[in-house]
DNA sequence: GATGAATGAGTCTTCATTCAT
DNA sequence: AATGAATGAAGACTCATTCAT
């Protein structure tokens, strides 16, 4: 449906393409990365992968573009739902059900995660789509503050990048540091835990002053 | 002392130099600048330019090896000790000052922050300089565990990794996203709460089970 | 079956590029010849000639390989059994035929010639391929003391230098000095009289006490 | 007198630097050799090297220079003297004393030779030069011809030749082969003696046709 | 006189892209 | 459709030579 869909679907070999690209631009950067090497990690010739393909560019954007989607309108909307089905604890369980649906989703395609990553400064489509992530976040997070579970008086805005970047700082853990996290589900534990006691509103009251 | 500092001091020229190449790194990144144009930029022949930065990448090093030292080193002692002189408050303390001192740091050094987090994923000895950070901060939040301002259940390595997203959040959003945070002391302000309500020991009550 | 030998035969592109190769090498020097002269002349374009030859220096042993082997391991065979196939005279009629080969070689490789006795300094495989033919020298040489054609109180080793000696110094009058010999043959017969009367046993008579 | 003669004396640093231009030269060839690295090894800064020496060829014509004219003009003069006072064996005593005048100036001045040798291909001044020993030797050999000494069949440029050949074989092993010839004394004898008798006319007997 | 910083043309090599087969 | 040989512009880096100090 969007624009950045193929146009007509992959053919066999041209998933070996995608593959060994993904491979390749994950490894050296899109810079770093030669066609050559692609084409051959592909065992496809040069000519047919540029067939397909018009510029190594186009290659750039047919690999990262699903991941983009995937990211932009991720398939939570069954999460979603199931979190807020019952308004207890709502805020809490989809953050966990978020966190850990990206987690599956960085264990499966890591390499997606890396090119992304090391190609949005450069590639301002990337950026754009990765903010689209945003607008719907912050309609989840004005629905929480209106059930008391996420502070109003804290801008909406701010609410959505500190739960990004506790998540992201997951992923990128995970990818690059390739830290193996012996104990992942408690880490999970924690950050939920830090991000709703964070984002809680004031208990009972004291005054806090915080300027 | 440290190995990184140049042995000898830098001409002007060689300042204009790294001028250049801080900018160009920073727009194209590393395999996407051309030594032909930083030389350009500072109106200095190829030749020149080779003569005291002898590759490519010594010029890469050259230009993020103050800042690393920076990041891994940061002047932050009187900081840290004028906050950390009352024990009252003084997390919150010490997250205002480091957060203000780090966005100080962006205001002024925004190319350098583009390249360090473009460079990163192919230059190990950046990752590694990176997570010489951790050590520090480690060392600071079993104390805050210990004086009960920091949940002591938590792992330190998740408190250390979510404090270290919370603030890179704040200065990629204005490195990258170019986002003019319209009141920016109120990000910190929020920020900060976040952080120091979320990283709380439970209140009194009753055991809130995570797992 | 040696290990110098091409893996794959040669396009007719190829060869023009080795001709070009041999030319330039020839003219210049390795150091002194430019890859862009290579390419031009062969009439081809500078990354036609790389996917081929990876690095100058490639080219210059794909240039000199054959010659090395041929010098290395001579098709004198032929020629050697004629000449030994009598021993009356032997030595003369070997000396004879060999001098005819090589100057038969290098009437049709100046080229291969000059590029190798310039180039033999620099890379020592070049000079290890020569020694090699020093062994097959000094087995005949033995041989020739044995029938009583070679004083054999001579050292194999110095008889075989003079040989050659006298052999090369032919023909680089012929390749360098482009000295026109107006009378080859006759070059021919004294070079041959020489060697043989030189090495010859002395005549019965009188001791000459040589020190 | 001749023009290759430095019209003025040199410094002691102009020694340095011709000392330096020799090694370098002969480490890695004309073409290979830095003007920097000579500077550097001379320890005297390029301006200085460049302002006696104005370009790279005259360093090199410095540095050959005095030894061409060793080569085209030696001091054999009182060898030849004494080895001529007597006529007989004057022959043998006179190529005695040359190869041992040349290996005296090979063990003194290698580099010299190696420059000698890897250049003259590029330098016809060089070719030129050792040429102008001709013409001295073919006068002594067509002395030695009428003297009986040398055979009065052979052509004298091809005595020159073989002579020449001999002596060079000898210095080349001791300077690119490295070769230590355990007993030096002899190899000089058993060259003396192939090429006295080699030269010899045909000893009173039957005529022997070469042809 | 001596210096060494500065130059810029030139070097070898790589690579995205095209096109005849 | 598929190939892979061919291209040539661009890349990082070197070096003989000059000149202001």
């Amino acid at each position: 449906m969007g624009g950045l869909a193929p146009a007509r679907p992959f053919t066999d070999r041209q998933h070996r393409i995608l593959q060994a690209a993904t491979e390749v631009f994950a490894e050296r950067g899109f810079e770093g990365a030669a066609t050559a090497e692609i084409a051959q990690r592909a065992e496809v010739s040069e000519g047919t992968m540029f067939k397909r393909f018009r510029t190594k560019k186009d290659l750039l954007l047919a690999v990262t573009g699903p991941y983009l989607l995937e990211i932009g309108a991720p398939d939570l909307v069954p999460v979603l739902e199931s979190a807020l089905a019952d308004e207890n604890g709502a805020l809490e369980r989809l953050l966990r059900a978020i966190i850990r649906d990206r987690i599956e989703f960085a264990r499966n395609h890591p390499a997606a995660i890396r090119i992304l990553v090391q190609e949005a400064p450069f590639h301002p489509e990337i950026l754009d789509s990765l903010s689209g992530i945003g607008s719907r976040m912050l309609a989840l997070i004005e629905r929480f503050q209106r059930t008391g579970e996420i502070d109003p008086e804290l801008r909406p805005t701010t609410v959505a990048r500190l739960i990004f970047a506790a998540i992201v700082s997951h992923l990128l853990a995970r990818v690059f540091v390739r830290l193996h996290d012996d104990d992942e589900p408690r880490s999970i534990d924690e950050t939920v835990q830090v991000l709703v006691r964070g984002l809680a509103p004031a208990r009972n009251t004291a005054t806090r002053d915080l300027a």
